[in-house]
DNA sequence: TGGAAAAATGAACAGTGTTCATTTTCTTTG
DNA sequence: CAAAGAAAATGAACACTGTTCATTTTTCCA
Protein backbone atom coordinates (compact mmCIF):
# COMPACT_ATOMS: atom_id res chain seq x y z
CA UNK A 1 0.00 0.00 0.00
CA UNK A 2 1.48 3.61 -1.00
CA UNK A 3 1.71 6.31 1.03
CA UNK A 4 -0.38 8.25 -0.88
CA UNK A 5 -3.27 5.51 -1.12
CA UNK A 6 -3.50 5.84 3.31
CA UNK A 7 -3.42 9.25 3.58
CA UNK A 8 -6.14 9.26 1.50
CA UNK A 9 -7.90 6.65 3.37
CA UNK A 10 -7.10 8.29 6.70
CA UNK A 11 -9.18 11.80 5.00
CA UNK A 12 -12.17 9.50 4.20
CA UNK A 13 -12.22 7.72 7.75
CA UNK A 14 -11.62 11.55 9.44
CA UNK A 15 -14.49 12.97 7.53
CA UNK A 16 -16.63 9.92 8.87
CA UNK A 17 -15.73 10.72 12.10
CA UNK A 18 -17.01 14.25 11.58
CA UNK A 19 -19.94 13.17 9.76
CA UNK A 20 -20.94 10.82 12.77
CA UNK A 21 -20.44 13.36 15.32
CA UNK A 22 -22.09 15.91 13.09
CA UNK A 23 -25.35 13.58 12.54
CA UNK A 24 -25.58 13.06 16.32
CA UNK A 25 -25.66 16.39 17.83
CA UNK A 26 -27.70 18.13 14.45
CA UNK A 27 -30.37 14.82 15.20
CA UNK A 28 -29.93 16.15 19.14
CA UNK A 29 -30.16 19.62 18.20
CA UNK A 30 -31.36 20.20 15.25
CA UNK A 31 -29.45 22.23 12.44
CA UNK A 32 -29.08 25.73 13.66
CA UNK A 33 -28.11 24.63 17.44
CA UNK A 34 -25.31 22.87 16.25
CA UNK A 35 -22.17 24.64 15.94
CA UNK A 36 -19.17 23.44 14.51
CA UNK A 37 -17.37 23.97 18.03
CA UNK A 38 -19.68 21.33 19.19
CA UNK A 39 -18.45 19.19 16.14
CA UNK A 40 -15.10 19.76 16.90
CA UNK A 41 -15.30 18.72 20.74
CA UNK A 42 -17.20 15.77 20.27
CA UNK A 43 -14.43 14.30 18.32
CA UNK A 44 -11.62 16.10 20.37
CA UNK A 45 -10.33 18.22 17.51
CA UNK A 46 -9.78 22.21 17.02
CA UNK A 47 -12.59 23.87 15.05
CA UNK A 48 -10.27 24.74 12.53
CA UNK A 49 -9.35 21.22 11.72
CA UNK A 50 -13.49 20.82 10.42
CA UNK A 51 -12.66 23.34 7.54
CA UNK A 52 -9.43 21.09 6.68
CA UNK A 53 -12.30 18.21 5.71
CA UNK A 54 -15.27 20.18 4.90
CA UNK A 55 -15.75 23.72 2.70
CA UNK A 56 -18.29 24.36 4.88
CA UNK A 57 -21.21 24.04 7.52
CA UNK A 58 -23.27 23.60 4.72
CA UNK A 59 -21.46 20.32 2.98
CA UNK A 60 -21.88 18.57 5.76
CA UNK A 61 -25.51 18.99 5.69
CA UNK A 62 -25.14 17.84 2.61
CA UNK A 63 -23.53 15.02 3.01
CA UNK A 64 -25.93 13.69 6.12
CA UNK A 65 -28.96 14.77 3.14
CA UNK A 66 -27.22 12.03 0.74
CA UNK A 67 -26.89 9.40 3.90
CA UNK A 68 -30.84 10.28 4.71
CA UNK A 69 -31.75 9.50 1.17
CA UNK A 70 -29.66 6.24 1.50
CA UNK A 71 -31.54 5.02 4.55
CA UNK A 72 -35.01 5.61 2.76
CA UNK A 73 -34.09 3.66 -0.05
CA UNK A 74 -32.61 1.15 2.02
CA UNK A 75 -36.23 0.49 4.38
CA UNK A 76 -37.75 0.67 0.81
CA UNK A 77 -36.02 -3.08 0.23
CA UNK A 78 -38.44 -4.90 0.66
CA UNK A 79 -40.98 -3.21 -1.64
CA UNK A 80 -39.87 -5.56 -4.30
CA UNK A 81 -41.47 -8.65 -2.74
CA UNK A 82 -44.71 -7.72 -2.85
CA UNK A 83 -45.78 -8.21 -6.03
CA UNK A 84 -49.03 -6.27 -6.83
CA UNK A 85 -48.54 -3.07 -7.41
CA UNK A 86 -51.35 -0.98 -5.89
CA UNK A 87 -50.42 -3.23 -2.93
CA UNK A 88 -46.81 -1.99 -3.23
CA UNK A 89 -47.59 1.63 -3.78
CA UNK A 90 -49.61 2.13 -0.32
CA UNK A 91 -46.91 -0.45 1.25
CA UNK A 92 -44.44 2.54 0.18
CA UNK A 93 -46.52 4.66 1.48
CA UNK A 94 -46.67 3.21 5.21
CA UNK A 95 -43.06 2.93 5.13
CA UNK A 96 -42.41 6.74 4.24
CA UNK A 97 -44.68 7.69 7.02
CA UNK A 98 -42.35 5.37 9.18
CA UNK A 99 -39.24 6.86 7.91
CA UNK A 100 -40.49 10.45 9.31
CA UNK A 101 -42.22 9.04 12.09
CA UNK A 102 -38.70 7.46 13.00
CA UNK A 103 -36.35 9.58 11.44
CA UNK A 104 -38.20 13.15 12.44
CA UNK A 105 -35.14 14.92 12.35
CA UNK A 106 -33.36 13.39 8.75
CA UNK A 107 -36.54 13.64 7.13
CA UNK A 108 -36.83 17.45 8.45
CA UNK A 109 -32.91 17.26 6.95
CA UNK A 110 -34.06 15.75 3.50
CA UNK A 111 -37.36 17.25 2.54
CA UNK A 112 -38.36 20.92 5.15
CA UNK A 113 -34.74 22.38 6.74
CA UNK A 114 -33.81 25.83 4.41
CA UNK A 115 -30.63 25.12 3.29
CA UNK A 116 -28.80 26.53 0.39
CA UNK A 117 -30.34 23.83 -2.12
CA UNK A 118 -29.37 26.39 -5.02
CA UNK A 119 -25.99 24.74 -5.17
CA UNK A 120 -26.28 23.33 -8.76
CA UNK A 121 -23.85 20.21 -7.86
CA UNK A 122 -25.97 17.41 -9.51
CA UNK A 123 -24.92 14.70 -7.52
CA UNK A 124 -26.38 16.72 -4.45
CA UNK A 125 -30.16 15.49 -5.70
CA UNK A 126 -29.01 11.82 -6.91
CA UNK A 127 -30.34 10.14 -4.30
CA UNK A 128 -33.20 12.11 -3.69
CA UNK A 129 -33.81 11.84 -7.70
CA UNK A 130 -33.58 7.73 -6.77
CA UNK A 131 -36.07 7.58 -4.29
CA UNK A 132 -38.29 10.01 -6.75
CA UNK A 133 -38.03 7.17 -9.73
CA UNK A 134 -38.92 4.45 -7.41
CA UNK A 135 -42.06 6.25 -6.57
CA UNK A 136 -42.76 6.80 -10.21
CA UNK A 137 -41.91 3.33 -11.58
CA UNK A 138 -44.26 2.21 -8.97
CA UNK A 139 -47.41 4.39 -10.40
CA UNK A 140 -46.33 3.33 -13.72
CA UNK A 141 -46.44 -0.43 -12.67
CA UNK A 142 -50.34 0.75 -11.42
CA UNK A 143 -50.89 2.17 -14.19
CA UNK A 144 -49.94 -0.84 -16.51
CA UNK A 145 -52.61 -2.87 -13.91
CA UNK A 146 -55.09 -0.77 -15.31
CA UNK A 147 -55.35 2.24 -12.25
CA UNK A 148 -55.09 6.30 -12.25
CA UNK A 149 -56.04 5.75 -16.08
CA UNK A 150 -55.24 9.06 -18.12
CA UNK A 151 -53.19 10.95 -15.18
CA UNK A 152 -49.90 12.19 -16.48
CA UNK A 153 -47.11 10.06 -14.29
CA UNK A 154 -45.31 13.36 -13.21
CA UNK A 155 -48.10 15.25 -12.04
CA UNK A 156 -49.33 12.38 -10.28
CA UNK A 157 -46.27 11.30 -8.59
CA UNK A 158 -46.08 15.28 -7.24
CA UNK A 159 -49.77 14.66 -6.23
CA UNK A 160 -48.56 11.59 -4.25
CA UNK A 161 -45.96 12.84 -2.89
CA UNK A 162 -47.14 15.48 -1.46
CA UNK A 163 -49.62 14.28 0.07
CA UNK A 164 -47.62 12.06 2.08
CA UNK A 165 -45.32 14.87 2.59
CA UNK A 166 -47.86 17.10 3.79
CA UNK A 167 -48.84 15.20 6.83
CA UNK A 168 -45.37 14.19 7.62
CA UNK A 169 -44.15 17.76 7.43
CA UNK A 170 -46.85 18.82 9.47
CA UNK A 171 -46.01 16.18 11.85
CA UNK A 172 -42.52 16.83 11.90
CA UNK A 173 -43.04 20.52 12.23
CA UNK A 174 -44.84 20.33 15.24
CA UNK A 175 -48.74 21.78 13.73
CA UNK A 176 -50.50 18.63 15.03
CA UNK A 177 -50.81 20.91 17.72
CA UNK A 178 -53.81 22.69 16.15
CA UNK A 179 -55.73 19.28 17.17
CA UNK A 180 -55.03 19.43 20.78
CA UNK A 181 -57.46 16.74 21.56
CA UNK A 182 -55.81 14.57 19.09
CA UNK A 183 -52.55 12.44 18.82
CA UNK A 184 -50.66 13.57 15.88
CA UNK A 185 -49.60 9.60 15.66
CA UNK A 186 -53.45 8.81 15.37
CA UNK A 187 -54.23 12.05 12.86
CA UNK A 188 -51.05 10.55 11.03
CA UNK A 189 -52.59 6.91 10.53
CA UNK A 190 -56.10 8.23 10.04
CA UNK A 191 -55.00 10.61 7.05
CA UNK A 192 -53.37 7.77 5.73
CA UNK A 193 -56.31 5.81 5.90
CA UNK A 194 -58.16 8.40 3.75
CA UNK A 195 -55.65 9.14 1.28
CA UNK A 196 -55.66 5.21 0.55
CA UNK A 197 -59.15 5.70 0.08
CA UNK A 198 -59.14 8.40 -2.45
CA UNK A 199 -56.31 6.33 -4.53
CA UNK A 200 -58.76 3.35 -4.47
CA UNK A 201 -61.50 5.24 -6.27
CA UNK A 202 -59.07 7.42 -8.92
CA UNK B 1 -56.97 62.67 26.99
CA UNK B 2 -55.10 61.30 30.15
CA UNK B 3 -51.15 61.05 29.95
CA UNK B 4 -52.01 57.27 30.54
CA UNK B 5 -53.48 56.60 27.75
CA UNK B 6 -51.32 58.43 24.97
CA UNK B 7 -48.33 56.76 26.77
CA UNK B 8 -50.31 53.34 25.95
CA UNK B 9 -50.97 54.66 22.20
CA UNK B 10 -47.13 55.74 22.03
CA UNK B 11 -46.26 52.41 23.64
CA UNK B 12 -48.79 50.44 20.89
CA UNK B 13 -47.27 52.54 17.53
CA UNK B 14 -43.58 51.90 18.62
CA UNK B 15 -44.32 48.27 18.43
CA UNK B 16 -46.35 48.75 15.32
CA UNK B 17 -43.11 50.25 14.10
CA UNK B 18 -40.68 47.43 15.08
CA UNK B 19 -43.03 44.61 13.60
CA UNK B 20 -43.19 46.52 10.22
CA UNK B 21 -39.49 46.86 9.94
CA UNK B 22 -39.35 43.30 11.31
CA UNK B 23 -41.70 41.97 8.97
CA UNK B 24 -39.68 43.69 5.97
CA UNK B 25 -36.49 41.87 6.97
CA UNK B 26 -38.09 38.78 8.33
CA UNK B 27 -39.70 38.42 4.54
CA UNK B 28 -36.59 39.85 2.78
CA UNK B 29 -33.72 37.67 4.81
CA UNK B 30 -35.61 34.34 6.73
CA UNK B 31 -35.87 34.28 10.40
CA UNK B 32 -32.84 33.49 10.83
CA UNK B 33 -30.81 36.06 9.33
CA UNK B 34 -32.80 38.49 10.53
CA UNK B 35 -30.76 40.22 13.90
CA UNK B 36 -32.16 42.12 16.62
CA UNK B 37 -29.77 44.92 15.45
CA UNK B 38 -30.60 44.84 11.91
CA UNK B 39 -34.49 45.87 12.84
CA UNK B 40 -32.85 48.44 15.48
CA UNK B 41 -31.19 49.74 12.60
CA UNK B 42 -33.75 50.08 10.29
CA UNK B 43 -36.21 51.95 12.41
CA UNK B 44 -32.99 53.91 14.11
CA UNK B 45 -33.38 52.79 17.64
CA UNK B 46 -30.84 51.12 19.75
CA UNK B 47 -30.75 47.04 20.14
CA UNK B 48 -31.49 47.57 23.55
CA UNK B 49 -34.63 49.70 22.79
CA UNK B 50 -36.56 46.31 21.13
CA UNK B 51 -36.41 44.59 24.50
CA UNK B 52 -38.55 47.20 25.80
CA UNK B 53 -41.52 46.10 23.91
CA UNK B 54 -40.35 42.57 23.41
CA UNK B 55 -39.60 40.09 25.40
CA UNK B 56 -37.36 37.97 22.73
CA UNK B 57 -36.97 37.56 19.33
CA UNK B 58 -39.63 35.09 19.04
CA UNK B 59 -42.51 37.57 20.79
CA UNK B 60 -41.82 39.44 17.68
CA UNK B 61 -42.06 35.84 15.57
CA UNK B 62 -45.68 35.14 16.83
CA UNK B 63 -46.69 38.50 16.38
CA UNK B 64 -45.98 38.42 12.40
CA UNK B 65 -47.42 34.84 12.83
CA UNK B 66 -50.73 36.02 13.95
CA UNK B 67 -50.94 38.96 11.79
CA UNK B 68 -50.15 36.08 8.83
CA UNK B 69 -53.40 34.23 10.39
CA UNK B 70 -55.07 37.65 9.67
CA UNK B 71 -53.83 38.17 6.47
CA UNK B 72 -55.12 34.51 5.43
CA UNK B 73 -58.27 34.81 6.93
CA UNK B 74 -58.74 38.19 5.31
CA UNK B 75 -58.25 36.69 1.70
CA UNK B 76 -61.28 33.89 2.88
CA UNK B 77 -63.54 36.73 2.74
CA UNK B 78 -65.52 35.96 -0.49
CA UNK B 79 -66.02 32.59 0.70
CA UNK B 80 -68.77 33.44 2.02
CA UNK B 81 -70.87 34.31 -1.19
CA UNK B 82 -69.98 30.65 -2.73
CA UNK B 83 -73.51 28.72 -1.87
CA UNK B 84 -72.65 25.53 -3.16
CA UNK B 85 -70.44 24.16 0.02
CA UNK B 86 -68.17 21.57 -2.76
CA UNK B 87 -67.73 24.78 -4.60
CA UNK B 88 -66.67 26.99 -1.65
CA UNK B 89 -64.10 24.23 -0.49
CA UNK B 90 -62.45 24.10 -3.81
CA UNK B 91 -62.11 27.85 -3.79
CA UNK B 92 -60.94 27.72 0.05
CA UNK B 93 -58.07 25.60 -1.56
CA UNK B 94 -57.33 27.80 -4.22
CA UNK B 95 -57.32 30.38 -2.18
CA UNK B 96 -55.07 28.98 -0.20
CA UNK B 97 -52.79 27.53 -2.55
CA UNK B 98 -52.39 31.40 -3.49
CA UNK B 99 -51.89 32.41 -0.56
CA UNK B 100 -48.42 30.30 -0.42
CA UNK B 101 -47.37 31.45 -3.63
CA UNK B 102 -48.22 35.19 -2.78
CA UNK B 103 -46.80 35.26 0.66
CA UNK B 104 -44.60 32.46 0.26
CA UNK B 105 -42.71 34.11 3.43
CA UNK B 106 -45.79 34.15 5.49
CA UNK B 107 -46.56 31.21 4.62
CA UNK B 108 -43.41 29.56 5.71
CA UNK B 109 -43.53 31.25 8.99
CA UNK B 110 -47.53 30.42 9.77
CA UNK B 111 -46.93 26.34 8.71
CA UNK B 112 -43.37 25.41 8.28
CA UNK B 113 -40.41 27.21 9.94
CA UNK B 114 -39.27 26.04 13.14
CA UNK B 115 -40.17 28.16 16.05
CA UNK B 116 -40.66 27.12 19.71
CA UNK B 117 -44.21 26.65 19.15
CA UNK B 118 -43.97 24.74 22.57
CA UNK B 119 -44.75 27.77 23.99
CA UNK B 120 -48.14 26.97 25.90
CA UNK B 121 -49.72 30.28 25.44
CA UNK B 122 -53.13 29.67 24.09
CA UNK B 123 -53.51 33.31 22.57
CA UNK B 124 -50.88 32.27 20.21
CA UNK B 125 -52.83 29.73 17.93
CA UNK B 126 -56.10 32.04 18.53
CA UNK B 127 -55.82 32.85 14.57
CA UNK B 128 -54.98 29.50 13.46
CA UNK B 129 -57.62 27.90 15.05
CA UNK B 130 -59.97 30.26 13.71
CA UNK B 131 -58.79 29.23 10.12
CA UNK B 132 -58.88 26.04 10.79
CA UNK B 133 -62.52 26.19 12.16
CA UNK B 134 -63.20 27.25 8.68
CA UNK B 135 -62.29 24.46 6.82
CA UNK B 136 -63.65 22.05 9.52
CA UNK B 137 -67.00 24.27 8.66
CA UNK B 138 -67.22 24.07 5.18
CA UNK B 139 -66.36 20.39 5.44
CA UNK B 140 -69.33 20.27 7.67
CA UNK B 141 -71.44 22.10 4.77
CA UNK B 142 -70.55 19.17 2.20
CA UNK B 143 -71.39 16.64 4.72
CA UNK B 144 -74.60 18.04 4.94
CA UNK B 145 -74.81 18.18 1.38
CA UNK B 146 -74.56 14.67 1.20
CA UNK B 147 -70.37 14.64 0.44
CA UNK B 148 -67.68 12.91 2.31
CA UNK B 149 -70.17 10.23 3.84
CA UNK B 150 -69.09 8.72 7.28
CA UNK B 151 -66.20 10.51 7.13
CA UNK B 152 -64.90 12.01 10.28
CA UNK B 153 -64.50 15.99 10.58
CA UNK B 154 -61.42 15.97 12.56
CA UNK B 155 -59.64 13.63 10.66
CA UNK B 156 -60.99 14.74 7.32
CA UNK B 157 -59.45 18.03 7.82
CA UNK B 158 -56.73 17.36 8.44
CA UNK B 159 -56.26 14.96 5.40
CA UNK B 160 -57.38 18.24 3.63
CA UNK B 161 -55.19 20.89 5.40
CA UNK B 162 -52.22 18.42 5.01
CA UNK B 163 -52.98 17.77 1.28
CA UNK B 164 -52.71 21.12 0.25
CA UNK B 165 -49.85 22.23 3.00
CA UNK B 166 -47.98 19.14 1.17
CA UNK B 167 -47.63 21.14 -2.07
CA UNK B 168 -47.09 24.59 -0.50
CA UNK B 169 -44.46 23.23 1.50
CA UNK B 170 -42.25 21.68 -1.22
CA UNK B 171 -42.85 24.82 -2.89
CA UNK B 172 -41.93 27.10 -0.76
CA UNK B 173 -38.99 25.08 0.82
CA UNK B 174 -37.81 24.28 -3.39
CA UNK B 175 -38.11 20.68 -3.03
CA UNK B 176 -40.37 21.54 -6.53
CA UNK B 177 -36.87 21.06 -7.94
CA UNK B 178 -37.11 17.57 -8.18
CA UNK B 179 -38.72 18.31 -10.91
CA UNK B 180 -36.37 19.99 -13.03
CA UNK B 181 -38.27 19.88 -16.36
CA UNK B 182 -41.48 21.46 -15.00
CA UNK B 183 -42.25 24.78 -13.50
CA UNK B 184 -43.47 24.67 -9.70
CA UNK B 185 -46.52 26.51 -10.49
CA UNK B 186 -47.57 24.08 -13.01
CA UNK B 187 -46.74 21.16 -10.65
CA UNK B 188 -48.69 23.14 -8.08
CA UNK B 189 -51.87 23.71 -10.65
CA UNK B 190 -52.07 20.58 -11.77
CA UNK B 191 -51.55 18.88 -8.26
CA UNK B 192 -54.44 20.61 -6.93
CA UNK B 193 -56.40 19.63 -9.99
CA UNK B 194 -55.98 15.99 -9.07
CA UNK B 195 -57.07 16.79 -5.27
CA UNK B 196 -60.18 17.84 -6.48
CA UNK B 197 -60.94 15.24 -8.98
CA UNK B 198 -60.02 12.83 -5.51
CA UNK B 199 -62.24 14.38 -3.34
CA UNK B 200 -65.47 14.39 -6.08
CA UNK B 201 -64.95 10.72 -5.34
CA UNK B 202 -65.00 10.66 -2.27
C1' DT C 1 -37.64 74.85 38.32
C1' DG C 2 -36.35 70.52 40.59
C1' DG C 3 -36.78 65.96 41.31
C1' DA C 4 -38.84 61.58 40.16
C1' DA C 5 -40.19 58.42 36.70
C1' DA C 6 -39.88 56.65 32.16
C1' DA C 7 -37.28 55.77 27.94
C1' DA C 8 -33.26 54.93 25.40
C1' DT C 9 -28.65 53.76 25.22
C1' DG C 10 -24.54 51.04 24.12
C1' DA C 11 -21.07 48.40 26.32
C1' DA C 12 -20.57 43.74 27.85
C1' DC C 13 -21.40 38.54 27.94
C1' DA C 14 -21.46 34.33 25.88
C1' DG C 15 -22.29 32.37 21.88
C1' DT C 16 -21.94 31.74 16.38
C1' DG C 17 -19.34 30.50 11.33
C1' DT C 18 -15.10 31.14 9.31
C1' DT C 19 -10.04 32.38 8.37
C1' DC C 20 -5.18 32.11 8.82
C1' DA C 21 -0.51 32.69 10.78
C1' DT C 22 1.76 29.66 13.72
C1' DT C 23 3.04 25.28 15.68
C1' DT C 24 3.20 20.37 15.65
C1' DT C 25 3.53 16.00 13.34
C1' DC C 26 4.71 13.05 9.74
C1' DT C 27 7.45 11.69 5.51
C1' DT C 28 11.04 11.64 2.56
C1' DT C 29 15.63 12.39 1.34
C1' DG C 30 20.69 12.97 1.97
C1' DC D 1 19.73 8.57 11.78
C1' DA D 2 19.20 13.60 11.12
C1' DA D 3 17.63 17.36 8.54
C1' DA D 4 14.57 19.44 5.37
C1' DG D 5 10.16 19.75 3.45
C1' DA D 6 5.28 18.80 3.34
C1' DA D 7 1.11 17.91 5.53
C1' DA D 8 -2.00 18.35 9.50
C1' DA D 9 -3.70 20.55 13.45
C1' DT D 10 -4.10 24.44 16.18
C1' DG D 11 -6.32 28.37 18.48
C1' DA D 12 -6.47 33.23 18.39
C1' DA D 13 -8.86 36.63 15.81
C1' DC D 14 -12.77 38.72 13.01
C1' DA D 15 -17.28 39.93 12.46
C1' DC D 16 -21.39 38.51 13.56
C1' DT D 17 -25.51 36.72 16.82
C1' DG D 18 -29.42 37.19 21.10
C1' DT D 19 -29.74 39.19 25.39
C1' DT D 20 -28.82 41.99 29.76
C1' DC D 21 -28.11 46.00 32.53
C1' DA D 22 -25.76 50.01 34.56
C1' DT D 23 -25.73 54.49 32.85
C1' DT D 24 -27.43 58.46 30.51
C1' DT D 25 -31.08 61.13 28.42
C1' DT D 26 -35.69 62.67 28.08
C1' DT D 27 -40.26 63.49 29.77
C1' DC D 28 -43.48 64.65 33.16
C1' DC D 29 -45.79 66.83 37.01
C1' DA D 30 -45.84 69.09 41.49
Amino acid sequence: MTVATRKQREREEMRQLILEASRSIFLEKGYHLTSIRNIAERIDYSPGTIYLYFKEKDEIFHALHEEGFRRLIAQMEPLQFVSDPFERLKAMGRIYMDFARNNKDFYDLMFIMQAPMNVEAPECWEMGDTALEHLKNVLRDCQAAGRFKGQDIEFLSFYVWSSMHGMCALYCRDRCQAYPDMDADLLMTRGFEIFVQNLEKL
